[in-house]
DNA sequence: ACGCGCTACTGACAATTGTCAGGAAGCCCG
DNA sequence: CGGGCTTCCTGACAATTGTCAGTAGCGCGT
């Protein structure tokens, strides 16, 4: 259930819209001033924030400017709800940086529509979301509502990719962004000996190969399946104009950057002083954080000794002799390619060490 | 001088326009309809755009569009110039993703006020720019400007930091985030060894330990001087303002990090399978690239051994033996810390091989 | 079911890289 | 200008990791 934070002073008008709210089915949390709003917002980190302009002790915009300081929530879509219909106020407040403006009185719909299209479109990057092709076709629709130029309705196809076929290439040129619908690919880059590196493992609900958008338009590795998979095209200008186009997506995308470096240089941190013991520990924990059939139990994550090596950077037969090791001192267990984690606790300990 | 590409239909106000720009010493691109404009868009990239909205072929919405969806023009300022002043008009050019919305008749100061302040913002994000103290000054101006509820005036002030000095820690909350006036300093990681990898040379005109903001308010590396720094601290708030609020800067903002996770990916697959000659002819030409006093002439650059090992990520013993190897080949000259590459050719031929 | 092919695994050995120790050279500082 | 410190460099050796070759075992398709 998603959780609306409203910040109105008028009692009957927050009671009024909350009520509303609850109905359509959102936890609904309730602020009576701006100075009470903020504190709400950074306790809670609500889904999305109502807001009235004018109010005592803080208002609207010094809300809005309060939230858009703090990283953490500052990528939380920002209505403004404003009996003000004028031009320099409306301008005011989406210049401010609030991602719509609602002024009073409005209809149900009209509030429950913006809130719905916000969310919508704001959900898509949230890391680990788990909407399969339904969520797709919402986010499609998003993304071709902001389009009203272009007739590209016709580029709603999926792909059926076969295990171990590749789906795009280094160097190709993205036309279409592809988005797993289901299934799981590997991306990986080839070093000049013709060695493999696997860059990412990339499940249902993530797109693929967005980054070399960015860069140059061009792939900026090779993406293979590793098992029949399922896959929509986006069309490339689609995917950017979401990126670009709302301040809540493009803050997200920005955080979501932000983590993949770090997380890059921690890895960069490993291979370049840790022992392959240890990067191999790192990897299985990660791998299997990412792909384990289930969480909790330590069951098992299917890869190949192959890609693993691949991904911890040496030769397959060092990571078969380290995952022997490791099997005889109880850590994990293997089963054909099945590996599962015996100590998880063990294992952190060996990888940060 | 920069360049500032102009699409307005109606020849006398298109070629007043222009006048006035020219006479700002601005070069000016003009175009007579939409989709002229886009065309010379796509080839020039102008450092701005000024367009009308009503016109022909395509209208204004259209062009804006059309720029938005282009990775190497999304992040160009869009500043709208319309005859239509009625609140729906000009909510719909914001919302579209414009920088800024001028009504016409414009004053010649709105208008020359209006691409300043866009271009000021800008270009701070722009790679390798060299403006020193004047440019940070302005930057903070328009930080400032932003901020009209907190009186963080008092904040503008630098620090001296030595030879050697550690700017922060890792974990530090960085509550200001520090600018780099002059001087270089070094960043770098810790491995629970105790074993340094460096992960930036940072000099003038750059800001140091932003990721750490978007993650969580902490530093992720330590950042050293290398030689004595001048730093100017930025309140963290205003940064993040500056990235967050404006379409262009937040755009190029993530421009900057898909580039970065490009040059950690490379990085990653080199230290995974390169040997260490492999990654030294790298690491040598990056900080040439970076740091030599002079770019065309080979002249050398400064730095410790201990530090150019922990670029490449080995021990400082097996850098030096590679050093003295390329050193005999006559692909590089030492004297003393300043190392000067001979033949640049044959380095690069190395490195990616 | 059977064979083919691929992947997992093991052993022996070579190559690379790290470690330790020690001397030479350079640099800072009074 | 000399002492003390750090940094640069070299040699010998150890440890880690990669390579090659060969066997076992699993899975897949006909």
């Amino acid at each position: 259930m998603k959780t609306i934070l409203l910040i109105e002073d008028d009692a009957d008008m927050r009671e009024n819209t909350a009520e509303i709210l609850e109905l359509a089915d959102y936890r609904v949390l309730k602020a009576e001033n701006g100075r009470r709003g903020v504190e709400v917002a950074r306790k809670e980190t609500p889904d999305l924030v109502l807001c009235d302009i004018m109010m005592p002790e803080l208002d609207g915009y010094g809300v809005l400017h309060m939230l858009g300081r703090n990283p953490a929530t500052a990528e939380v879509p920002f209505i403004f709800l404003s009996a003000k219909a004028e031009r320099g106020e409306v301008r005011k407040g989406m210049e401010l940086g609030a991602d719509d403006y609602l002024t009073k009185p409005f209809e149900e719909s009209e509030l429950l529509n913006a809130i719905e299209g916000r969310l919508k479109r704001s959900e898509l990057f949230r890391k680990g979301f788990d909407n399969g092709f339904e969520g797709l076709n919402q986010f499609m629709d998003q993304a071709r509502g902001v389009d009203a130029l272009k007739d590209i309705g016709r580029d709603r196809k999926t792909r059926k990719v076969a295990k171990k076929e590749v789906v795009f290439h280094e160097g190709d040129e993205l036309r279409q962004v592809p988005y797993m619908v289901h299934g799981k690919v590997r991306t990986f880059k080839i070093n000049n000996d013709g060695k493999e590196f696997v860059t990412g493992l990339h499940g249902a609900g993530e797109f693929i190969g967005y980054m070399g958008l960015l860069e140059n338009g061009r792939a900026m590795e090779t993406a293979e399946a590793l098992e029949d998979c399922e896959v929509a095209l986006i069309p490339r200008e689609d995917l950017l104009a979401l990126l670009y186009k709302d301040r809540d997506v493009s803050i997200r995308f920005i955080k979501m950057l932000a983590h993949n470096v770090k997380e890059n240089e921690q890895h960069l941190l490993q291979l370049a002083y840790a022992s392959v013991r240890q990067r191999v520990a790192q990897a299985l924990l990660r791998v299997h954080g990412r792909y384990a059939e289930d969480q909790n139990a330590s069951l098992g994550v299917q890869i190949s000794r192959e890609d693993l090596a691949s991904i911890v950077g040496t030769a397959t037969e060092s990571l078969i002799r380290c995952l022997t090791d490791l099997k005889e001192e109880g850590l994990i267990d293997t089963k054909g390619r099945d590996i599962r984690i015996l100590d998880k606790q063990r294992l952190e300990k060996l990888a940060h060490n």
